[in-house]
DNA sequence: AGTCCACTGGAATATTCGGAAG
DNA sequence: CTTCCGAATATTCCAGTGGACT
């Protein structure tokens, strides 16, 4: 008997449903890719491009549509000889400041032999080969910048817009498009930045079911065999979809992992239980790094919500979390950190969809409070939290310093 | 109408940590 | 090895907040 052998195979092309498959026609965004391409206009027209600021959710498709736009964009705009277009796309993650934009900006314009290095030059000269370069380029160029909230000075996002009012630019005209997810980015920018960079803004709104459900069939088209989805298997991915996040990546992922689970067990039809089972264990996955990206307090405090859940305390105040916390940390060797802070770890826990909050007041008598309760199986956050190396020194503490009473409640699920 | 409770959440400030440079 | 820097974590302080109570 061989080794290796062929899966029975369900997949026709699984790199479909991978993040970087990028599908020729772009479905669900009709509206918003209209409204893009009007803003993009002006360049096959040859005039100032505008700058234009798109945001949306992640996963909602927004740089897929800018990677498609543009693409056909350089496409057309080749068949008329007066249009020199050059574009440049660059993901900002990783990026913290104006200057290494700028730095990279310099870096794509020039040629391999070229490059500058990312550190060590005065902020104003960066800027004048930025110029510089740009110039000597000439044409139209449009810049694309993605994920720029992850930049916290605007520097760049109002010099290269105004460039050219400035007289730093004769050949070349700029067009910038900034990509974001966070709305509050917005918000935040200095009046003259926005006034500029946010000319055109266009909203991409989360995916609702229908369009998930279009986006989900035109990638199972390709991905798997004719016949091997049972007739529920879309619609029940992009429902969860749709009611989690309206997120394309997320919907795909969760048909990918139906998909596999389907394979692993060899049947050559993927059904309605295993989108099930896929979504549980995506799910769990997803506690699982949440909970790994916690501090050792934000464990300690998961904890002590934990066994009080487990005792039927939950929902439960903060300052009721308190006394359990502290002795836990004080059994793990930590000291407790103060009220103010534990607070912190809680709404943390809130925002990876850990545990629950809700409002409470009751005014003179009790003030405004929140309750915390957890939102997610026990069961899951159990088998999360038991991989998660640096908490086995504490479990042990824990463990061995107990009283009977909560030692009986750890022991439950140790 | 005004008081008051018991928090929340923002902000300023301090401390610790980790990696790169010297 | 130290030194320095920036990011991540903590602490301290405090001005709201909004519904129950007088």
């Amino acid at each position: 008997m061989p080794l290796f052998e062929r899966d029975t195979e369900i997949y026709r092309d699984r790199d479909a449903l991978r993040e970087d498959y990028q599908p020729e026609e772009l479905v669900g965004r009709d509206e918003e890719l209209r409204t893009f391409q009007a803003a993009l206009q002006p360049v096959i027209n040859g005039e100032q491009p505008n700058n234009i600021f798109l945001y949306g959710k992640t996963g909602v498709g927004k740089t897929a549509a800018s990677r498609y736009l543009l693409s056909h964009l350089r496409e057309d705009a080749r068949r008329y000889d007066d249009i020199d277009l050059t574009v440049i796309f660059l993901n900002c993650d990783g990026l913290t400041s104006s200057y290494q934009i700028a730095t990279r900006l310099v870096n794509e314009l020039r040629s391999e032999s070229n490059q500058i290095s990312t550190t060590g030059y005065p902020l104003g000269s960066v800027y004048g080969m930025l110029w510089e370069g740009l110039d000597e380029c000439g044409g139209t160029i449009t810049v694309v910048l993605d994920e720029i909230d992850h930049v916290n000075d605007d520097s760049i996002l109002y010099q290269l817009p105004r460039a050219r009012a400035n007289g730093n630019l004769d050949n070349a005209k700029v067009g910038l498009i900034g990509i974001s997810n966070d709305f509050s980015f917005r918000d935040d920018l200095s009046p003259k930045v926005k006034s500029s960079l946010c000319e055109q803004e266009i909203h991409f709104p989360a995916y609702n079911a229908k369009n998930l459900q279009a986006i989900l069939e035109q990638r199972a088209e390709v991905a798997f065999r004719e016949e091997v989805l049972a007739d529920e298997v879309i619609p029940l991915c992009a429902a969860y979809g749709a009611k989690d996040a309206g997120d394309a990546r997320q919907s795909i992922d969760l048909l990918m992992k139906a998909g596999d689970l389907a394979r692993d067990e060899e049947t050559d039809r993927v059904t309605e239980e295993h989108v099930k089972r896929g979504r549980r264990a995506l799910e769990r996955g997803r506690i699982k790094e949440g909970i790994n990206g916690l501090t050792e307090h934000g464990h300690l405090v998961l904890y002590s919500l934990l066994t009080l859940d487990l005792e039927g305390e939950t929902p439960i105040r903060s300052r009721d979390v308190r006394p359990r916390y502290t002795r836990f940390a004080e059994l793990a060797n930590r000291d407790p950190l103060v009220p103010r802070r534990m607070r912190d770890h809680l709404s943390e826990l809130a925002m990876l969809g850990i545990v629950s909050v809700t409002e409470r007041n009751e005014g003179r008598r009790g003030g405004t409070y929140r309750e915390y309760a957890l939102d997610m199986d026990v069961e899951l956050i159990i088998s999360a939290m038991r991989d998660t190396i640096d908490l086995v020194g504490v479990h042990e503490t824990i463990d061995s310093h107990v009283n009977t009473e909560s030692k009986r409640t750890l022991d439950d699920f140790a």
